[in-house]
DNA sequence: CGCCAGGTTGATTTCGCTCAAGCAATGTGG
DNA sequence: CCACATTGCTTGAGCGAAATCAACCTGGCG
């Protein structure tokens, strides 16, 4: 006991601890209701699929508590991991805008909530509420916009620079505590899922962290991440720019 | 004389070319007219900006005949060539739908013909007919998928199996005549923007071309390119896949 | 004419991958 | 409880692909 705690059934949508960040936050009460009815929730441990490549996709997932990763399996059949999910996500969309089944898979990294609602539903709802549609536009279009920019970032910048630019976005959601200037957190991912998140090889993680220990950036011990100039991150991105 | 003739003026949106490749396709005749009356029609000729990255986004442009493609400004301040825009295709909507300024600039690579719609008739026009939403959240997932399937072909393919795959894309658009087996194609691209399209430099891109064309693949003269054999660009993307 | 941008080519270097070994933590069956 | 696989991580050696640096060539164009 003690290693659940955070897995507590959800009572209904009214109380989801992300309902705030969710698309559906737009429904009336009387809209929420019919989801709430319609939806199943299930318990992920980590390890579990929520979801798999080549499935079809007979709805959504909603994410309501925990940490899910979105895995694609490339030409050589691994499963990579190429983005992390976070409470709020509506996990499948696209794949249920788009076609019919799956182009990627989740699985939960931490036990997780998450609540299934079925195509019918949802189709009935975007054609019901309007608003609801514009929701999942801009969010798409967000979504779009942080994929092209890695494009860019994967094409232009070095190893160290990648990393460095994860480390970044990692401690914003994983930051446990700071101290004098420095940051803790803890890495929500192994080695090699950080490595395939950068579009790296292990062997050459391994290397980067060697990199970044012996020049004084930070310090891992496993999981572990102190963070001590979070500006040596920075500079690590910028290749000295002058604007 | 004969090098416009693609680029007359379009009198209305009725009669526009690409009208069935749009987003607007759904709307009633009398949504159709309102946009009529409030757009303005503009022709630009090769190296004109539609817009600027950085600038303010008051509305969409609709990209109703010629060519254009879409840069993006580095770490280095080098305006690199991201991906091309084809007819139909309505250039700006993610920066209106999700901030504030273009987040990319757009340029006209061939005579073009190109409408402004203003935000507020585009924001009036999306709370009015709700399939248009849907129809935008159709694209924007699509393009979505387009974009993460780049992300991992950039992270996983050699430059010779990009370069072969940037290839054939290009062939479905901007393939002149086929004859016994062979494609000739007109690249619509200098070699510094075929290089930035996947991501390498121009001397490497050189070098492939050269590779291509010492393998026999296919003989390049300028800008145009007579692949000899589909085939073996087909070859070259699938790294003997097995399943 | 000289200039300049785009393109090609060559020489060299750098970065990340591959292959291979070793190590620690965990699990498993006798 | 020990002998042993297994799995994840690290490290080393060597290789190869692409970047970098540099020269040169070409075709406009003032």
């Amino acid at each position: 006991m003690g290693s659940r705690r955070k897995t507590g059934v959800v009572k209904n949508c009214f109380s989801c601890p992300a309902l705030d960040r969710t698309e559906w936050c737009v429904l009336s009460q009387a809209e929420l209701r019919n989801i709430d009815k319609a939806k199943s929730t299930r318990e992920y441990l980590p390890g579990d699929a929520i979801y798999h490549q080549g499935d079809p996709c007979s709805g959504v997932h909603c994410f309501a508590s925990g940490m899910v990763g979105i895995r694609k399996v490339d030409a050589d059949g691994n499963a990579i991991l190429v983005r992390l999910a976070y409470p709020g996500d509506t996990l499948g969309y696209r794949s249920l805008l788009a076609g019919e089944e799956h182009r990627d898979s989740a699985e939960a990294l931490k036990p997780s909530t998450i609540c299934f609602i079925d195509r019918a539903v949802v189709r009935s709802l975007l054609d019901a509420n309007p608003s609801l549609g514009l929701r999942f536009l801009t969010r798409a279009t967000k979504d779009l916009i942080d994929a092209e920019e890695r494009i860019l970032q994967n094409a232009t910048l070095s190893v160290r620079a990648r990393f460095a630019h994860l480390l970044l976005v990692l401690k914003e959601r994983y930051a446990t505590n700071t101290e004098d200037g420095s940051v803790v957190l803890e890495l929500p991912l192994s080695r090699q899922d950080l490595a395939a998140m950068i579009g790296i090889r292990p062997e050459t993680m391994s290397r980067t962290i060697r990199q970044f220990e012996d020049d004084g950036i930070a310090r891992f011990s496993g999981r572990i991440v102190q963070v001590t100039h979070v500006d040596s991150l920075l500079d690590e991105i910028e290749p000295e720019n002058y604007v």
